[in-house]
Order: C-alpha cells, then structure tokens, then sequence
DNA sequence: CTGGGGAAGGGGCCC
DNA sequence: AGGGCCCCTTCCCCA
C-alpha cells in the first residue's frame, strides 16, 4: 500500500493528546467530558462570629451558597447550564444560587482560593514527578514553571484564563465533528474538512514518473522533489540542502543546544516529539 | 537504543 | 468553494 494512502483512523501507539478526550465519549456522549462542572461552595457568614462557647460549624454558617462551574461551550450554556447568568471570574464562572448577602466576588477572595480551584473533575489527571508541586492534576491542567499547560494538546500558557479559553475549543471542536467519512470511522467539523479528508481516498494527483497518486497538488509537488532531486530548501548551518521545509526545520534542532522537547520522568530532552515519545515508550516511562 | 533524514498527511489560514 | 501555502505531526528507514 502506498504510504500516501495510510489514512490512521486509530493508533494504539501513537494516539493524539485528546484521546483522553475521546474515553469520556461512552459515557454520556459527547457533551460529557465538556460540561460545565458545577459545585457548592458554602461561603462564611461574617455577621455570625464563632463564641468559644458555639464553636463553628461552617455548614451552618453561611449566607452564601455559590455555584463555581468550568467554562461551558456556548452552545452548551443556552441548553442545560443552570441558574441565571454566570459571573465571570477568572477561568471560572461563579453565580449565586440565593440573594448574597455580600459581594459575591468579596466573599470569594475571602476563601483565598488558588489561581485554579481544588475541585474534583472528570478531566484526566497528569502524571508528573513524585512529590512534584509543580504537577497539578485538577482541571485537565498541568503548573508548567513559565505558566499553564494543556494536558490535551500541551500548549504553554501564562494564565489560567487563557488555558481555560483554550480549552473550550478543545470542547467545541469535539462537539462540532458531525461529518463522517463514508470509507473510514473520521470525522471533521466542516463539510471543507470532510471534503479535504475524501481526497486522501480519491487521490486526484498522480505522479507522471511513478503513477504514485497523492491528495493534494502541493503533496505531488512535494513527491516531484524525489524525482528532480530538487532540494530549495538549504540550512544556514552545515549548507544541508532539503526538499521540505519541515525537515529542514527538524533538521535545524540538531544544531541548536536547548531542544524543545523534555522528558517529563528523567529530564533528558529531545529535538523532536517522536524522539522523545519513542524514549517514553521504551526505556524510560514504560507503560503499565 | 538513539539520532536524524525522507516522505507524506492533516488542519488552518488566506486569497 | 476551492486552491495554494504554511506549519505541525507522523511514520519509516538507516547509520
């Protein structure tokens, strides 16, 4: 079979960072890993001050009960997320499910919580380091030294708002993959995206020299290179010439001193994400 | 086992 | 809507 028609629907090695994703699916379809989490928060009633005589019970003495829920998918939100508007706090909505009897937003700052609330989730929890606080499990989020990471894709961000933002597109491209591909189990967002996919079955460019056929025309232009021996793409270090900009980019980490990607178990980096993924699977963080 | 090159696929953006 | 391009990723192969 011609390597330009492997079209992977799955891979048990090599899965994407959402698969986590996909292993809520079964459970409640697909609005069940995104939903909003909602939980009570009993917030202390300051005008009912303990006596050493009447200890406190919190449970007891609030006058506000708060909802804190993770950011809902807009299209969720208009469906089934309770109680009136959410106030916005940071990566969280906040609401009151009762008339506060003080700002809500005071009472908050009051419970000193941390930039991402410790609240139980369905969100898979990271693995990190024994005893490694900068390993935070809660909310699909690791605590990256420079700020935030997405456990799902791993982007880096300063803020939690900013990972929570991103997170929502992770929410709503699951829930808008509606277009199946009828000759494999895909599935894309877009009609242009299904369409996109069919020409890796259709494959309308054929190479004139090998009758090899591709998807797209910049593929087979890419193929030609291996033909001409063409190479236009030329490193600035070792005058390395390549017939792909992106294997010229790879081959530009082996110059550089810092690679990109870090093994998260023994700290050995890697200039590549396939280096580092097939060291994970085989000598250093091999799977249960 | 590891590092690296070659080839190809997919998503996003722009025109 | 479709094509071109860019970027990222993945897989295979070899030293």
């Amino acid at each position: 079979m011609p390597r330009s028609f492997l079209v992977r629907a799955h891979s048990s090695h090599r899965a994407p960072n959402y698969r986590q994703l996909e292993t809520q699916r079964e459970v409640n379809g697909a609005r069940s890993a995104c939903r909003g989490l909602v939980v009570p928060v009993l917030l202390p009633d300051k005008s009912a001050s303990p006596t050493p005589a009447d200890p406190p019970r919190p449970w007891e003495r609030t006058s506000v009960i708060a909802h804190i829920s993770l950011p809902l998918p807009r299209h969720e939100e208009a469906q089934g997320a309770p109680g009136p508007d959410p106030l916005q706090v940071g990566p969280v909505h906040l609401w009151a499910s009762r008339a506060p009897s003080v700002p809500l937003k005071d009472s908050l700052n009051q419970l000193n919580l941390p930039p991402l609330l410790v609240l139980p989730t369905r969100w898979p929890p990271i693995p990190g380091p024994a005893g490694d606080p900068a390993a935070d499990g809660r909310l699909g989020a690791a605590r990256a030294p420079g700020g935030f990471q997405c456990v799902h894709c791993g982007k880096p961000y300063h803020t939690p708002a900013g990972l929570a933002r991103h997170r929502e597109l992770h929410c709503q491209l699951r829930a808008r993959r509606c277009f199946s591909c009828k000759h494999c189990d895909k599935e894309y967002g877009s009609l242009g995206a299904l369409k996109m996919h069919l020409r890796t079955h259709a494959l309308p460019c054929p190479c004139a020299v090998c009758g090899k056929a591709f998807s797209r025309p910049w593929l087979l232009q890419g193929h030609m290179r291996t033909h001409t021996g063409e190479k236009p793409y030329t490193c600035s270090h070792c005058s390395r010439a390549f017939a792909d900009r992106s294997n010229l980019r790879a081959h530009l980490q082996t110059h550089s001193d810092t690679k990109k990607y870090q093994c998260k178990n023994c700290a050995k980096t890697f200039s590549r994400t396939s280096l580092l993924a097939r060291h994970q699977e085989s000598s250093c963080c091999p799977d249960p």
